[in-house]
Formats: structure tokens, sequence, C-alpha cells
DNA sequence: CAGGTATATGTCAGACTTGACATAGTTAGC
DNA sequence: GCTAACTATGTCAAGTCTGACATATACCTG
């Protein structure tokens, strides 16, 4: 999967919208993006609502400031992997976790 | 996480039960490993649906059998974006996906 | 405006994941 | 049993992701 696509799309510029393309994405990478960015947002909107700052979401989950804010990015430097399980973290069941995939 | 407590779980023996845990794992844990057996059990329906065998779907990826076989196997060296990206691959929608995760 | 808090972005060494390959085990038909 | 197709498991070099850090930007409040 081609990285810079997806780091274009997910730059500031094209977060506001949907991962569909012009750039030559195929359908299975749009859905992939797409995923990923509604994962990350149900990761800022738990975060907030537990009224936590990135620095301190960032040491309950061992990793740092930085990071978080580039999972909440959909970031392409991060996996679903850690996106999932730092949602799981945060106290979301995977209930939770499936209804933001299938939005 | 402990790859070798998941490895130890998803083993053989242990993959027709639940990943919970007498062995320390916490429940976020848990559930991460439950997840990722679930879209496991998913690839290989939608594969033995299609009739293809782990070979052709490897091919069809680009990716190897050996590969597929640790994705079905929910292997602890295998990523969730691996195993998402090839669901969707085979044609699955996040929708479908979603389910799979809530399972 | 200074200082503080919060978030964004770039970089890096070390850890992890990947496709590929080798090999072993399993299953089905003969 | 033998063969062939299929699947499981181990290993590795190359590529990717991670936490940590540095730094930048934005927004307060005094």
């Amino acid at each position: 999967m081609d990285k810079t696509k997806k780091a274009r799309l997910t730059k500031k510029g094209w977060a506001f919208g949907s991962a569909e393309s012009f750039l030559g994405l195929t359908p299975e990478e749009s859905a992939y993006i797409e995923i990923k960015l509604s994962l990350a947002r149900e990761l800022k909107k738990a975060r907030l609502k537990k009224g936590l700052s990135q620095t301190a979401l960032a040491s309950k989950l061992g990793s740092s400031q930085s990071r978080v804010a580039k999972m909440e990015s959909a970031d392409s430097q991060v996996s679903l992997d850690l996106i999932v399980r730092s949602l799981l973290a945060t106290g979301k069941r995977p209930r939770e976790i499936a209804r933001a995939v299938a939005k």
C-alpha cells in the first residue's frame, strides 16, 4: 500500500472530508483509510470525554504525546493495531469499536 | 503487550476457546486477541467461500501462503492491519468487518 | 507580551512485521 | 503405501512502526 498517498490524504487539508480519491486509490485502500479515520476520531472523542490531555492519555497508554497526536490524525505511520489497543485501553468495548468501523 | 503470552494462547490448543486468561492478561489484552481471532476466522470463511486455497489467496493479495496461514491462525506475528486489509481485498465490506469485531 | 498548557510535526534507534523461502505435517484419491 | 495438493511452522533480510525527544504552533490568562 502506498503510504505517501495515504499521508497526503490524511494531511490536515483532507481530514475534514472522506478518503475517496482521484489519486488512484483502490476501493479497498479507501475503505481501509476510512476505517482508520473513523477509529481515530473515536479515540479523540473518548479522550475528550474523559477530560484528558494527549499527554495524560499517553502516560496511561505508556506512550508519548506525539504518538497520541498521530493516532488521532490517523497518521500513515500509525497502525490500526495501536489505535484499536488504545481504544480498548480507554475503556471502549469491542462493540463500540465495531460501530466506528462500520461508520 | 507480551507477545509470548498471545502466541501461547493462539497456539493450536487454545484456538477453539476464548482468549480469556488465567495467565495474567488484562481485559484489554484479551479483548484485543478476541478481535484478532474473530477477524482471522472471518478471513478463513471468506477464502473458503470463494473456494480458494491459501496459495491462491496469497497470490491475489501479493503475499505468500505462509503469511495467509499465519493470518488465519491470528499468529502474534501478524498485525490487525494486515488481516483487515486482506478482508477488504477479499471483498468484505467494512460493515461485515465490524460485525466480526463485535462478535 | 510573557509564561503556561495543549496539540502538531519531524526525526531516530530499536522493536516489530512483512514477503519469501524452506520444511514439515495433513488430507484425499488412488 | 504413494503422490499430490493443501496447510502449518520456523527463519531471515528488508521494510515499517514505536516511544522518545526536539521543536513548532496555537490558545489562554494575567
